[in-house]
DNA sequence: CTAAATTGATTGCAATTGCAACTAAACAAT
DNA sequence: ATTGTTTAGTTGCAATTGCAATCAATTTAG
């Protein structure tokens, strides 16, 4: 509840902000020098990948990868539009839609994960040792937590 | 250059992903919450506070706070419309402008800092010991250096 | 059972972003 | 001086985002 920043807080801070937008950057621009899709493609695509049956519910993608509905709605529609998915009618619940990985899906999200596990060891990776990542996982790590007083 | 990413880094990765995007929303909803601008207006507003005479020409402003030149201009544009910046002609090279900051300018940065401030405490820094925080600016200074092979 | 409330997904619309021109001024080089 | 290049800032346009409203289906409660 101290709204008291330390200096050394402070700088963190800003070297947070400030890392996360520059490798982010790098790693984007690395995708779009291969013509491949942003990386929000690829978080879904990797949902996909990871769920039973390669399908999954548009309202837990939108939560698994932190998106409105809405904007999951519209990003689904442009995988879709591009072949890397197919939209397949909730039985049992006929509100709902599945997204389904397409072969498409599959091979894109190989293409990408060359190119992206490359940025993640560039530009993020390198610069932690065994230890410190996973020191560094566990910090942030608490910041998803819900907050407290 | 070695294209291979640890079960430890991955992870560490992931949690940078998610820390970033869930605490910047949190900041992001509290200022929204006491109608003040976004943080985009407070990182102007911030570099020119910190400038000397209080204004900045805007392509420095572009650089410090990691902005395309167009979107620079734009953001200019609004902070300028909500007055809390003005436009200043730079005599020496007529292609330039100055952003010069506002006395609103000046006090609606005070006034977004005690609620950002506490944001930053709040989900960011409350998760770090003083020491964890100077390893943690160290780290992430590291990612924003020039990468090598 | 029926009305009210909630949930899943989509849509409209305004605001923001990204990228590629474009204009004008400065700089460089012959 | 004259041409070519770079730099500063802006603008157009398409794509993406954010937020509120909408519609339909489901659940809850009386």
């Amino acid at each position: 509840m101290s709204p008291y920043l330390s200096a050394a807080h402070n700088l963190a801070w800003r070297k947070f902000l400030v890392a996360y937008v520059t490798v982010m950057e790098h790693i984007e621009q690395d995708l779009a020098a291969a013509t491949l899709p942003p990386l929000s493609w690829y978080d879904v695509l990797f949902v996909l990948s990871e769920s039973p049956g390669q399908k999954r519910r548009l309202h837990e993608i939108a939560e698994a990868v932190l998106l409105s509905r809405s904007n999951t709605t519209r990003l689904v529609n442009r995988l879709e539009s591009a072949g890397l998915l197919t939209r397949e009618q909730c039985s049992g619940d006929r509100r709902g839609a599945f997204a389904v990985i397409t072969d498409d899906g599959l091979s894109m999200l190989e293409r990408m994960w060359v190119v992206y596990e490359a940025g993640i060891v560039n530009y993020f990776a390198q610069h932690l040792d065994a230890s410190e990542a996973k020191q560094f996982a566990k910090i942030m790590n608490r910041m998803t937590s819900i907050r407290d007083s």
